[in-house]
DNA sequence: CTTAAATTGTATCTAAAGCTACATATTGAA
DNA sequence: TTCAATATGTAGCTTTAGATACAATTTAAG
């Protein structure tokens, strides 16, 4: 009963797919956050207590002991971790490199926050989420604005 | 050979505990993002072209119509809209409630990172991601900022 | 040196979100 | 009124990320 509405028959193709980009790239991220998380805790780890084991790592990150290993497989598939059964799990090159990018961005944004007004804790938990969609754009302007201040 | 570096026998629960916190709620707001950049491109295309289509939420989204199709399914169990067969997608009350909130928050964001000094175009792609992870608090510092500025 | 506890690994399930391929329904135009 | 094009639906595959239950390994303590 109801039609749809169609305002011409060659339906438009171009605008629709220029809207669709932000959410395209929304859902790419997601695909990497995982990854980001896991070797910044890897990162920490590391260095304190000394070494990234799996139950640690699971605590840390608030999953199971399951999860954390099949995530670790997958980075070592991608290149991002070295991990040989029942022992430490360790960062390649690849791994330090982007643990390190995604510490300085994680700093920026709380440091961003908290420049705005923020707790300290409610700071973190939103960093948490904020960080992996901030341009490096943004990022240079959350950094501009905490240089001036 | 490499034994687990551990400083207690009794491994600490509490802090670990307190920093997967903020990961877990990053996670489960995964959970909620799909269904609000749906209710919300729901209720765009409801206002023009006048009615929101199985294709046309595809092609808004950037997905296939076999993917808002089965979106669309849960979020008619969840409560968010009503679909029938061969029909447009409407909102139930709760879903456009939803859709609202979410529309303001995108609005805020977009507003906030234009005054920061960001593009047009980098803010709209920065703000589909980072809205979804902006806690009330801190929407309101953004607001807060906008109003004095 | 044995053994209980902790850690790590494996098998298997669930759910969300993406896809292709194919089937069915609807619309609009000849 | 038929029919081709468009829209919608369905079947079945993939990946990611969570889980429980159970098996195997390692550590630490007696």
């Amino acid at each position: 009963m109801p039609r749809p509405i169609r305002k011409s028959t060659a339906a438009p193709l171009r605008p629709p797919a220029q809207a669709a980009e932000s959410f395209r790239r929304s859902r790419r991220d997601r695909a990497v956050e995982t990854a980001q998380d896991y070797v910044e805790a890897i990162a920490d780890l590391t260095v304190s207590p000394g070494e990234a084991r799996v139950v640690t790592l699971a605590r840390r990150l608030g999953v199971t002991h399951v999860t954390v290993n099949r995530t670790v497989a997958r980075l070592q598939r991608a290149g991002y971790v070295r991990a040989k059964p029942y022992q430490a799990i360790f960062l390649t090159e690849a791994g330090r490199k982007l643990a390190a990018e995604c510490k300085r961005r994680h700093e920026t944004v709380v440091a961003f926050l908290r420049w705005l007004g923020i707790s300290e804790k409610i700071a973190e938990l939103d960093a948490e989420g904020i960080e992996h969609h901030v341009s490096p754009e943004t990022l240079a302007a959350f950094e501009r604005l905490l240089r001036k201040r």
